[in-house]
DNA sequence: AACTATTTATAAAA
DNA sequence: TTTTTATAAATAGTT
């Protein structure tokens, strides 16, 4: 049915195959429409063309995944038990892996501890051993840690404090100057100065530590 | 393409449309063999008559399962019902549990601490300091166990060798008794008397322990 | 199931 | 891709 007659094999021009499979796929899609309609069948269609573009036909009538249901019953074939069995049996793997780590983890934690005999003692106790290890030394880094910090920030207020020792030894020096200057107007402004300002302290309880 | 044109609607006449059937569900499979081979697409078709009779084709590069399978990548619809669905997400509840102890595994055995900050080291070390308290417990009560047993068998050792003893004396006396009674006949037979059966001691090391 | 007049599908070309 | 068109193929009605 064309200009020529062809021989029924893959056509190797892809440009020439892939404008066949358009022609073909219509035809082949309003063929599963009539016979639906037609004889009252229920057809399901479903196609891949070689570059992976996917067409679908189904009868109106019903839905693929009831035309499979009735696969199955019909043919006897399993389409997807499989699938099932194979995510059953994943299932179980893991399962028994939890099982594994649970049991691993309840002899860490010293619970079942009945059910060991004094052998399987032995590397409980030393991964115990080398965990408490770990993390002491872990502990102990975060306990340097905040030493240095600490040590810093002490540096720093010690800086600090001096720092405005001087500037409020200076101040003063310039209010006296002013005092003398401008004589009692500016005392006031002297006085209020908020105390903020002044040299105090500053969380005394810091500055013993070592 | 036929005698005359006909309306696509179904054929009232029942032997009519069975007919009609026949012959387009051999076309249809002839054009899907076609499509196949031509185009080198993938196709799976299925049929029911209005009898309820299945008819089948599929790409002989494929199967009706792998089709699907690329069906529901490609459609993103599901095909299989909820029962898939519950075993997935129970593969997901599972894998997520088993991670969470992967994790906490992990850092009983000192391993990840690093991700870990100071509060989160606390129970951590608790629960390692129980574990090991917990172990260490079970290995005294073994110990103890073991000297227990140990006292035990020491005593019905002495008691056994304290028997022995008497038995041999009482014997060699009878042997004396014999020896005056019967003259030499009789020495044969005491001499021949196997080793282990005299009084010696067993396992002299596990005596002078306490 | 065949036959065959006719319709329909489509290969090649545009 | 889609349209065109000559021709092959499918099939409706008949036997």
């Amino acid at each position: 049915m064309g200009r020529g007659k062809i021989e029924i094999k893959r056509i190797e021009n892809s440009t020439n195959r892939q404008v066949t499979f358009s022609k073909r796929r219509n035809g082949i899609m309003k063929k599963a429409r009539e016979i639906s309609v037609l004889c009252d069948a229920q057809v399901s269609l479903v196609i891949f063309s070689s570059l992976g573009k996917m067409s679908e036909y189904c009868s109106p009538s019903t839905t693929l995944s009831k035309m499979l249901e009735r696969y199955q019953q019909n043919s006897g074939k399993k389409l997807w038990d499989a699938k099932h069995e194979n995510l059953s049996a994943e299932i179980d793997r893991i399962k028994k892996e939890n099982d594994n780590m649970q049991i691993e983890l309840r002899h860490l934690k010293g619970e079942d501890v009945n059910s060991l005999n004094p052998k399987e003692l032995i590397p409980i106790e030393e991964a115990l051993q080398n965990g408490l290890a770990s993390v002491r030394e872990k502990q102990m880094d975060f306990l340097k840690m905040l030493k240095k910090k600490e040590m810093m920030l002490e540096e720093e207020n010690k800086r600090l404090t001096y720092l405005l020792h001087h500037q409020q030894l200076a101040m003063e020096g310039s209010m006296r100057d002013l005092d003398i200057s401008y004589h009692q107007k500016d005392r006031e402004f002297a006085s209020q100065m908020p105390m903020t300002f002044r040299l105090q302290p500053i969380q005394p309880n810091l500055q013993g530590n070592k």
